[in-house]
DNA sequence: CCAGTAAGTTCAATCTCTAAACTTATTGTT
DNA sequence: AACAATAAGTTTAGAGATTGAACTTACTGG
């Protein structure tokens, strides 16, 4: 995704009115349901300005109007919130396995989505596979009335910060793709913006971004499938994705946790990849590539040997938690990717050795809460989407 | 440091006016020398807003016209430079073996520096030398007529995020200490702002602030001294220094580097500081606390011991940088603390074992730059005093 | 039924930026 | 040496956005 030109912020009146908008937009989202009266109070403008910018975010349809609010002995304000019928965000995942893509609406929720299986192959096949996907989705009768604001694709390789190139997926075993492109080509109609990111990134973004009431300061996704990576965001407006100057910020499967340990496809050794992922799982217990490993090794997790292997993957895991605790520190930790559907064989000793190290250092702390997605197929997908709303809303389209 | 509240970003038409200043205040800190029309081009403002603003920043004292530029066949432009003999902010550093303190100019001069030695003691007494120190520098016939603009803190440990409690000081025997109160009270008459922070973190504002031309997107700076301390900024206007929600972001002393190794103070084992730090050091060849770890060690370097413990020491300190490039992934990395006098001796394994192992992930990238500061004894002192200047900028302050 | 209270709207005043004309200062050409 | 061309910086009128105060709307409670 590539970050907006962050020349030096000087503005004009126009850009006030957009900056202000903006603001009202993100209030509505963090809270539904909040009047005029509460956005004047917490945005610090005065209630003709906010009336004004609702009257025209209503007529354009991202706002609608709700029921009247309790009196406390004076006219009753107006409940507002995201109009989640009138634009949508597409959002696609390509990963080891297939392809998902889902729609969402402003408030994040899924309008739809789809799931395609799919081997690795070429940028070019699987961009007008996607294509096919999206056109079919956006033209089914439940989205047809929607305007697309536009569409994010996440992808499982450091992604190069300022222009959509896809450094690297081994496991694709895609380089240097500028992916969008070839997906542009496919989708020549398609009018909206273009984003691509890091499968981790796009996902901590999601969960981070569609959230409401009390969001977190920070949050970092670990997503552990295949291989191992994370992503981290700050919850400000908008919230920023770390990304590292080559996009590899986050790469924390190949920070090494065991000195001289076992080779990685990276060239090193003892990378934390080499102790938990998809593909060091498979070696150690000899499950091939053919195989679904989740259809392999759920059968099997009475096994002596099978549950060695993965207890000891759920403390290194464990491990790399606490590295991103101490390295990063997030307010939050959420893990998702397909491991997670290992359950508490691989979860509860990462969880056990985390909770059982963190804390020594900040006295006071509370627990860093850790949030486990079991299900985690659609939420990079929805997180690229989610990207595309901020992207709208803090950038600097003119459509808002 | 407290981080400005960063409620949902709504302004009126002064904050417009004072953000326009803020960007041409950048501009002209990051570009000394530009003219009137450069600031126009790049901040897309016009002649006019420019012009009327640049008056009045000239008059407060925050700029100064230099010589006139090379004319390119019409009228030249005025350079103009920051102002380095109104303004002055003040920077302190606490340390295990002392206090520094400088002043700073606009452009990050440094006016006047002062250390003291001094041996841990309660942040009471602390706090009054450091007053002491501070108070004489102000009145010292060269800083007189200045005004100064704060002052800031850098503290040993993890600071919080949003108030001034240092949390814990292991070397310094502190802990959830509002050491900024204890200045206060023996500062009374001081009129300006007041930070703190954690001292990786300030010279990694610092390193960045200050620098002019081209600045890179990001920088960490490791600071390797009794204990291990990292801080990561973002080169983005203001630069932003991550914090975690605990203050303990960068805490990559406590990564876990060698599971079940050596214990370390926190409590847990293999901690990257039970590898490589002033204190693992000192445990491993018998340095006592009373000695001076440089002076004890820079007569026996070639001792067959010494030199082992030290290239041991060094290869893990290059195993901990090239951790850093995959999890944040900085554009630069700067390496300070008193450990950097060792020398060659510990430096070489470092550099040797980072430049060997990175790259293998973002096939086209460009090597990481890595800076040694061989004298970082006011590094942090400095940052502290960026940090104000940033503070005052960008901040919500009415002097600019 | 009416006073009290608070939400939301209207409108003149204010403030900041822009656009265009103007002044100033230098280069290059006749 | 004079004059056109070019570009920097200033002045001034005008456009656009926010504010503040007055006003309208809508509900509560006595």
């Amino acid at each position: 995704m590539p970050t907006p030109s962050s020349s030096h912020k000087a503005g004009d009146l126009h850009f006030l009115k957009r900056l202000n908008r903006s603001a009202i937009l993100e209030l509505v989202r963090r809270k539904p349901g909040v009047t005029r009266a509460d956005i004047a109070v917490k945005a610090r403008l005065t209630k003709a300005t906010v009336g004004a910018a609702i009257q025209s975010l209503l007529k354009q349809g991202w706002l609608k109007e709700g029921e009247l609010q309790k009196s406390s002995g004076g006219r009753p304000g107006r409940a507002l919130y995201l109009n989640d019928k009138h634009y949508l965000m597409l959002g696609a995942e390509v990963g080891v396995h297939g392809i998902r893509i889902v729609a969402c609406a402003l408030s994040g929720q899924v309008l739809a989505s789809h799931h395609v299986r799919l081997s690795p192959t070429t940028p070019e096949a699987t961009a007008e596979l996607l294509a096919t996907q999206l056109k079919a989705m956006l033209e089914s009768a439940k989205l047809a009335k929607y305007t697309p604001l536009g569409i994010g694709v996440a992808l499982p390789g450091p992604v190069a910060p300022g222009e959509p190139i896809i450094r690297l997926a081994p496991n694709l075993g895609w380089q240097d793709v500028r992916f969008l492109d070839f997906l542009q080509a496919n989708l020549p109609s398609f009018n909206g913006i273009w984003l691509m990111d890091n499968e981790a990134k796009s996902a901590a973004f999601g969960e981070i971004y569609f959230r409401t009431g009390k969001i977190p300061e920070s949050l970092a996704y670990i997503s552990a499938g295949t291989g191992i990576g994370s992503g981290m965001v700050e919850g400000s407006h908008p919230p920023l994705v770390r990304r590292g100057t080559q996009g590899l910020a986050g790469e924390i499967g190949h920070t090494i946790m065991q000195p001289g340990g076992l080779y990685c496809h990276c060239g090193n050794r003892g990378c934390a990849e080499t102790l938990v992922s998809g593909w060091s799982i498979r070696a150690k217990l000899g499950v091939s590539e053919e195989e679904d490993l989740l259809e392999a090794l759920l059968p099997r997790l009475n096994e002596p040997n099978v549950q060695a292997v993965i207890h000891q993957a759920g403390e290194a895991l464990g491990i790399l938690l606490l590295n991103v605790h101490h390295a990063l520190n997030p307010s939050e930790l959420v893990l998702g990717g397909s491991l997670t559907q290992l359950g508490s064989s691989l979860m509860e000793p990462a969880l056990n050795y985390f909770k059982a190290h963190q804390n020594r250092l900040a006295s006071h702390s509370h627990r860093v809460p850790i949030r486990i997605i079991e299900d985690s197929t659609f939420v990079s997908a929805r997180g690229a989407a989610a990207q595309v709303l901020a992207h709208i809303i803090h950038g600097s389209s003119e459509l808002i």
